[in-house]
DNA sequence: TATATAAGTTCAAATGTCAAACTCAGCTAA
DNA sequence: TTAGCTGAGTTTGACATTTGAACTTATATA
């Protein structure tokens, strides 16, 4: 735990987190995305994964693919017209590591039974979770970690 | 990117990150967290700091405790009647490397200059990131990374 | 007694969400 | 070639939430 403090270090418009709240800080977004990192990606499928309501789907895609987190793609199947299937961008592919750590923070404080899902290491096979790392590739655990702010952050300016 | 799924392996009444999305997964919470990991503990201050109305504030506060996130305990400055302050619980603390993934997603994609806010070791004082983590420690690139069920999860059933 | 302050409540207007109905394009079947 | 089907929306009107501003309450100080 951080002592009290009466301010942020870093105010919220310089902040990475609430930036990224505006673009994934909303349920259906977070919804939708957790359903392409399942490999979900069309209109009918979210719908009916979610129960979203169309409206809000419709908006949440064109909105998504606005900020640059998923891509629209045609497809067609036999005998159908061209539709459209909505893809990842690499961008949204580096929430991995946010989608993780939340998942298995639900899986461990919101469930009893074990989690339903588990993520690996493709190339060892071993079972990974989402922590922190130094750039050597070690393992820190949580209560090691703390925060602060690059130097003296020259935009940090506090009234009075 | 995983195959194309008509549906998530796992429901989304199963899923811990749909559980998380109910607790966390809304703007103002997600934002009183920030502030709360850099210390800000009083009704007062994550006004000032976020801009918040007070009624949803106090809301958010309410849910907040009611779920298990804060703790809200009396304090007292001198010359001041009794008043409240929020302090993160252990579940709540346990959200920092989805807190701290978060940030760094906004900090590379959403914004030039370099990031305000880093994360430290503080035994080995070394820098460190959210990423992927093997039981025994070692780090693991995004990716190399993939989700799977557990075993073949009995509670999946797909209608026709 | 009057004023100040932290932490709320209450209010009305604007915005967002919902389910159900409607639209639209291209395919198939008659 | 008119009719119906389907995926992917858009529209609608009821309902809920958010917002900012004004009001409330309990204590402390002047």
């Amino acid at each position: 735990m951080p002592p009290r403090a009466a301010r942020a270090a870093i105010p919220v418009d310089q902040c990475g987190m609430a930036r990224a709240v505006d673009i994934v800080g909303d349920r259906w977004t977070l919804l939708i995305l957790r359903e392409l990192f399942y490999g979900v990606r069309r209109f009918a499928d979210f719908e009916a994964d979610l129960g979203i309501p169309r409206a809000v789907l419709s908006q949440r895609l064109g909105s998504m693919v606005e900020v640059g987190l998923l891509e629209k793609a045609p497809y067609q199947e036999k005998g159908t017209r061209t539709r459209f299937e909505y893809h990842l961008t690499p961008m949204a592919a580096d929430l991995m590591v946010m989608v993780a750590a939340m998942t298995e923070w639900g899986d461990r404080h919101l469930r009893d039974d074990p989690a339903p899902l588990e993520f690996f290491d493709k190339v060892s096979r071993k079972r990974v979770h989402a922590g922190f790392v130094t750039a050597s590739g070690a393992a820190v655990p949580l209560e090691q970690v703390t925060a602060r702010p690059r130097k003296t952050t020259p935009a940090i300016k506090q009234q009075d």
